[in-house]
DNA sequence: GTGACTGCAAATCGTTTGCAAAGCT
DNA sequence: AGCTTTGCAAACGATTTGCAGTCAC
């Protein structure tokens, strides 16, 4: 999975990216006249500071401690997706998982149904030949879900 | 789309399809012990006789003047796609659309954000690269879905 | 007849919303 | 002060389940 290690993990967040990600965030914040409060900030980080893609509920326990509520955690949620920041893939059961993706190149997921781990894919031949396809039928394409299910590597096994 | 159009429609469903349809169905509920109801051939019926994507208010809006109950259109969703004759695709905003599916290639949609119309996409070619992609990473892809969400023709112009 | 099936209503799950209190600026 | 924001609880929409009566086999 080296080719997907593009994105910087904890330690090197540090070196620019989280603040690229509230550099953008804030810029939206201010031109809809929004606040950076703490319990935006709180799931932001948390967000930032997790490698993996994060359910509502993993979110919002985490966040219980701080005393946020669930509702405080949806409504985050929904103005990073709107400003870009954040995007979500759904569960083979319908839930959403979280992830940030500032600057990440678009990806599809790979979701394993026995462990719910979720591997990223980049497959810029596929997209192209997908594009180029709808575009044919006149059919013009603004975002997509590509949600591959299965069994991952490990599972495979048992 | 001239080569999307294998499913009988319902004027050929006549000439076998359904016949196969239910053959498949009666054997599911045999061997689970289960009954072929009216009620179940009801929403069957309704689904073989429409050439759409049909969502769960759509059955049971036509199923409401037969006196059926919206559970019973729920569980028998359940139950035909338990038996692999029918399949979903979820919305934009995450409803549900079923489509009857026996002996049809797989293929993807393209859904319009605007009207809703479900186009339907083969690409084998592509099928080809994923597959082969999974296995690369050691992982063993069992169903995918793959919706693409944009402007239809008729919607562009708008 | 017996066990599966049905409709109904109540329950659930994830998510959204209304509101009064609290926080920024 | 005047706005946004919050937590809570209630409201929501889609789906599920429990149950007493009904029906297919």
């Amino acid at each position: 999975m080296k080719e997907l290690d593009y994105r910087p993990s904890k330690t090197n967040a540090q070196g620019g990216y989280a603040e690229r990600v509230y550099e953008v965030f804030r810029k939206h914040l201010a031109q809809s006249g929004l606040r950076l409060t703490s319990q935006r900030r709180r799931i932001l980080d948390f967000m930032l500071n997790s490698d993996r893609h994060l359910g509502q509920e993993d979110i919002s326990q985490a966040m219980r401690p701080h005393g946020l509520g669930r509702a405080t955690v949806f409504r985050t949620l929904k103005m990073l997706e709107e400003c870009g920041l954040v995007n979500h893939v759904s569960d083979e059961s319908g839930r959403r998982r979280f992830e940030v993706n500032l600057e990440r190149p678009h990806h599809d997921h790979l979701i394993c149904i026995s462990c719910g781990r979720i591997q990223e894919m980049r497959w810029p031949k596929l997209e192209k030949i997908q594009e180029d396809t709808c575009r044919k039928f006149g059919f013009a394409p603004q975002w997509h879900r590509h949600e591959i299910f299965g069994l991952c590597r490990d599972c495979r096994k048992t």
